[in-house]
DNA sequence: ATGGTAGTTCAACTA
């Protein structure tokens, strides 16, 4: 199986891109976020002729995530149980072929120290709360922008860059609990290389610098991991006129 | 400390 996954801000501007990546790609599983648009608006038409199946759960303006699948999409689920936090769509999960995959769009925190940045913790306590009442011996991706970088090596300049969001100390905990829960990392699993990137800022011709983060990831259970074949960034998407800030992030097991 | 750019929406917010 090929599963990847894809930060496309707003699928209403990128939904050319998507489709074109698709072809080429060949994708049995895209995991999108940022779609920014409510479910009567999500194009199921454009991924039908390409033969993809389609699950989404959407909002106006902000968040929106979606899985796109050549195989059925079964026991699709929408949303994170939280108490007395405003719901936004920033997870989608289903059972694709036995895998289960766990679309998320984890909160971007703004700055460390900020009420975004206690949200953000926040939907991390209560995703691994979730993530605990999964067996780790079964098949499980979790994927999606989680919008933390989790070593120094996933930064352009890990100075620069310290204790400031995506990067702190603080986050970089908060993920490895999913770590320590049974979760590999399949890209560093099968990549040591330092500074391989899926996010640049729109701004500072942070692309063209290469400074970069590796915030997009593909976390699997063992099963997955044992069978893993290989994991790759495709860089061509973010060369485009009018890409997406993110990258896709792909693996094959 | 601020700015730079992009998307949504139309002044301000999010990233």
């Amino acid at each position: 199986m090929i599963l990847a996954t894809w930060n496309v801000n707003s699928l209403n501007v990128r939904l050319p891109h998507v489709l074109d990546w698709l072809k080429t790609a060949q994708p049995d599983v895209l995991a999108i976020q940022e779609t920014k648009l409510i479910d009567e608006k999500f194009p199921k038409a454009a991924f039908a002729e390409l033969g993809y199946m389609v699950e989404f759960y959407g909002e106006k303006t902000y968040n929106g995530v979606a899985i796109i699948s050549k195989k059925p999409i079964e026991n699709v689920s929408r949303g994170l149980i939280q108490q007395g936090m405003p719901q936004q769509c920033r997870l989608i999960e289903g059972e694709i072929d036995g895998v289960h995959i766990m679309n998320v769009y984890i909160p971007n925190g703004q700055e460390v120290g900020s009420q975004k940045y206690e949200y953000k913790l926040s939907w991390l306590d209560h995703l691994h709360e979730h993530i605990n009442t999964f067996s780790k011996t079964k098949p499980i991706c979790l994927l999606g922008d989680f919008n933390i970088a989790p070593a120094d090596e996933d930064v352009y300049d890990p100075i620069e860059t310290r204790g400031t969001i995506m990067v702190s100390e603080v986050e970089r905990a908060s993920l490895s609990r999913f770590r320590d829960w049974g979760l590999h990392d399949s890209f560093r699993e099968l990549n040591k290389e330092p500074k391989q990137f899926t996010w640049w800022d729109y701004r500072m011709a942070a692309f063209r610098r290469n400074l970069g983060y590796r915030i997009d990831h593909i976390w699997v259970t063992e099963p997955v991991k044992s069978t893993l074949k290989r994991a790759w960034i495709d860089k061509a998407p973010r060369k485009l006129e009018k890409p997406s800030d993110h990258t896709p992030v792909a693996i094959e097991f």
